[in-house]
DNA sequence: AGACTTTGTGAAAACGTTTTCATTGCGGCC
DNA sequence: GGCCGCAATGAAAACGTTTTCACAAAGTCT
């Protein structure tokens, strides 16, 4: 049997209104609200989240769903996120999808039975196009990754320039058969493709571009069969930090010397990074900034539901480490 | 203006009562049952969580709460828990306390207001305690750690006999001035640092141990004046696997070849410890099955909640890689 | 001084479900 | 044929809050 609100108006002598004032925002006497405090304390009592919920018509809360939980990237913005959800006031539901269609589908009607305030979402290339047609009642901001344009607040790095600036510099290091291996679930691995392939015909060189699931194991069967082919690449521009990892893992079981007889450039700053050797050259997301932009985009757009759609675009930080340095 | 229960009823011509049974489980014919479900679709009724949680007290939610979630040995447990939950047709509340005791204490109370099922709990030293004490009106498995014996579910790794496993393989290795650093807020470091002091105290060592917050950032710092002192250990065995990245770390700075000047060992397979060179010696941890029995823990408590207090112990996996081969 | 606003409070309605309770129809049993 | 039990259904109560509504007391303005 758990106490409920009127055991506490009743320990206080007052009605459960004036609890419920007391504990939330409303007009109440300072000498009741002590007494109420002291009753609350005295019986023990917690609220019941779901009753106050149902009632308020309102869940303070908001849903954070991510590709891979797995990926440094996705924990960082989560923290960022979080720290945001909280010094608003708010809860955060924490969801994982794999970057499984169907997992999607399943936590945006968890999210919509939830009936929280709005989502923050990394969506595959599928789902992000399924919610361009049909939406949501709750209001959206895309991560990461966008959609059709106009469809979704969204806040993204500037991939296509980020790409392009890891192909510049390798070629600056002198190498010419540059391969890119990118995620296939995302529109971010299409536009980090697309600045791979503008870069490389402006040098009068040609792509070499491949797709595989963004994970280390998979990037790692796919990089192990390139290199054993006729004309491997002599530099690999890889889509994030977990395939940067599977990378490396196929030169290293290929035999092959990183910078000299293979270069090596991705994205994420991922902790590992600058441990192996050699350190690897890569893109630094500002993962702290995109969270909290995306947090902000939600709360303008709660409070300005017609407002037009905003796609605010960050820069990502060129960090040169060896693995790029041909001797 | 959100459509409920009434409309679906209105729209299949039957009593809100019968849908509901049609949903959840309850005698109702099969032909209203397809009525229902098409009335469903038609309507595009999403069932409000708060209201069914409300009426039925019954949340189908579990609380995992995690010390770091940057910390892959959690990402990696959260992963098991939350496929066994969902197995379970439960939801998954996932929050991440920093080893902070405040935000323990702030989302324990959470949990409490959001009337889950039961809870997950990777705690520090002083939650725990304060939870044998007084302990809450909600079922909580610890996980990782432990309090004082006899008091919660536990699920844990053999901690003391897989730091002595590594002290005994430092030994073998023909080390001598082998330091331990261990984390400063749970019981796992308290267990590992007297597996450790018994293995070398065994071998006729003079034991060397020292704590720190365990995140890379302080162990860096930590080891880094260690490694500048006048007599130096010339082996470190770490608490687990951040604090091990922040000794290799340390290493670097110090110009010391690992493992010719200083050999390394510690906690936590993770995945970047292979890509290191020299390759880490680590303790491998069973995470699936320690999530796994985490969550079968919680249901067997859940059955029969005054059955004894039980403790499982789950033992680690020695990995020698080239840390802790001296030439 | 009277007419209004403001403030503090309690009774009761409301939130959207599930569950209880009563009712109906129906088949089987004596 | 009457009675019992069971299955299917609807009306209404219940879950634990917040919010509305009504009202009294106390200012505040003309």
């Amino acid at each position: 049997m758990t106490i409920g609100i009127r055991d506490v108006a009743r320990a206080a002598g007052v009605s459960t209104a004036t609890v419920s004032r007391a504990l939330g925002r409303g007009p109440v006497s300072e000498a009741l609200k002590r007494q109420v405090e002291e009753a609350v304390r005295r019986t023990g009592y917690r609220p019941n989240l779901s009753a106050r919920r149902l009632r308020s018509q309102s869940t303070q809360t908001i849903g954070l769903i991510v590709a891979d939980i797995r990926n440094p990237f996705f924990t960082a913005v989560s923290r960022a996120v979080e720290d945001a959800a909280y010094a608003a006031g708010m809860r955060l539901i924490l969801c994982n999808t794999d970057e499984d269609p169907d997992r999607e589908a399943m936590y945006l009607r968890l999210m919509e039975e939830e009936r929280v305030t709005g989502v923050i979402f990394a969506p595959t290339r599928i789902t992000a196009e399924k919610l361009a047609a049909r939406d949501l009642d709750v209001p959206v901001v895309f991560i990461d990754r966008t959609g059709p344009p106009g469809t979704h607040d969204s806040v993204v790095l500037d991939n296509a320039a980020a790409a392009s600036l890891l192909v510049d510099h390798l070629i600056a290091c002198g190498y010419r058969r540059i391969g890119g291996l990118f995620g296939s679930t995302s529109s971010t691995a299409q536009e980090r493709r697309a600045g791979y392939e503008t870069a490389i015909r402006r040098a009068g060189l040609v792509p070499d571009m491949r797709s595989a699931p963004p994970n280390a194991a998979a990037a790692e069967l796919c990089v192990g069969g390139w290199l054993s082919e006729a004309t491997p690449p002599d530099a690999l521009v890889l889509s994030n930090g977990l395939m940067l990892m599977g990378a490396v893992r196929a030169a290293r079981s290929a035999g092959l010397g990183v910078p000299d007889d293979l270069g090596l450039a991705g994205f994420d700053n991922d902790a590992w990074t600058d441990l192996v050797e050699p350190g690897l050259t890569v893109i630094e997301q500002p993962v702290a900034e995109i969270g909290a932009q995306a947090m902000s985009l939600l709360f303008d757009r709660l409070k300005a539901p017609d407002q037009p759609i905003r796609k605010v675009t960050l820069s990502g930080r060129l960090v040169v480490r060896g693995s790029s340095q041909r001797g």
